[in-house]
DNA sequence: ACAGTATGGAGAT
DNA sequence: TCTCCCTACTGTG
């Protein structure tokens, strides 16, 4: 389900996960060999995310590149191998075990199909399956996709103006807008789906017929709501779930509940929440406000559904 | 077992 | 606007 909030999620259990220790990275499925090799044995300093865009930096200005796309997907999981004591010379600690040796031990993990790009330490493992981009890069080349992409809403050095710019300047209908990472950045189909309807915008409206106060209301909305699915792992957009989300998310944040740092699965808050849209993959079904039919049409190569009545211009 | 679909995006046309 | 890439899950037989 790869939006931005979950390159944001990703990056996140990363860095819990590999930032400050020497990683071990092979390419099981044999596409990511020469790539692995640059970065084998790095100390991964941190992962950030732009967008759906995941940058992976190493030690010596190395930056791994990651896009998952419609279907990659990567995850994190905590091995139970643990470096076994004759697995290294007499007296080495721990710590200063060479990565290879890692991954003499790391093989006893079973690779489970496609593989592109594994991660090892000495208590994670990192499976990369399916992305669209995997790509060791400079630090110019990580500047120059970075200056393609939009605004971040979940990003706290964002600048909606930016976006604003770009959206008052086109005739191009403000859904397909919505998608273009170089206007805003993370957003995807449901996403764009959603909070236009949450905020009744005809999703056909020219961009230079958005107003400012418009605009700034989504921008606001996306700033709330992307975080939810960062930390909930799904997207939230319905009300009645968006207010339970928040709700949660404010009691782990005081402490008054005891909050889930682990970087491995089964601790995730997400998944709690039923799979519920106003009109994402509605097509046909009555519109959960006014009754109408939901509408779909292919714009771009990409289903958006939309209500026709409450959207309509005005 | 197999077909269909998917929350993306690049490049060709 | 079309074609292609790539994996996981769903529904159908």
């Amino acid at each position: 389900m790869p939006e931005g909030h979950t390159t944001h999620a990703l990056a996140g259990r990363l860095n819990r996960a590999f930032a400050g220790s020497p990683v071990a990275v092979s390419s099981p499925q044999g596409r990511f060999d020469d790539g692995a090799a640059l970065l084998d044995g790095l100390t991964l300093t941190e992962a950030s995310a732009w967008g759906k865009h995941l940058f992976v930096e190493f030690e010596g200005e190395r930056w791994l590149n990651v896009h998952l796309g419609l279907i990659g997907r990567f995850s994190v999981r905590r091995h139970h191998l643990g470096l076994q004591p004759d697995a290294r010379p007499a007296g080495m600690p721990e710590s200063q075990v060479p990565p290879r040796t890692q991954v003499l031990l790391g093989s006893q993990i079973p690779v489970e199909g496609q593989v592109r790009l594994r991660l090892l330490n000495d208590a994670w493992v990192g499976d990369l399956r399916g992305p669209t981009v995997c790509a060791v890069l400079t630090p110019d080349k990580v500047d120059q996709i970075r200056a393609r992409l939009g605004p971040d809403p979940l990003r706290p050095d964002a600048d909606p103006g930016l976006a604003l710019h770009r959206i008052s300047g086109s005739a191009r209908p403000i859904g397909e807008l919505l998608m273009d990472q170089g206007v805003l950045a993370g957003v995807g189909n449901v996403y764009r789906c959603e909070v236009l309807f949450r905020h009744r915008v005809d999703p056909f409206r020219p961009g230079r017929e958005i107003r400012p106060v418009t605009w700034q209301a989504i921008w606001d909305d996306l700033v709330t709501l992307m975080p939810l699915g960062v930390a909930f792992g799904q997207i939230l957009t319905m009300d009645d779930q968006v207010a339970d989300a928040m709700q949660a998310l404010a009691e782990v944040t005081d402490g008054s509940a005891a909050a889930h740092t682990e970087a491995g699965t089964g601790a995730r808050l997400g998944d709690r929440f039923e799979r519920r849209f106003y009109l994402y993959k509605r097509t046909g079904e009555p519109c959960r406000v006014c009754g109408a039919r939901v509408r779909t049409r292919l714009v771009a190569g990409r289903n958006l559904f939309w209500c026709g009545r409450c959207q309509r211009r005005r």
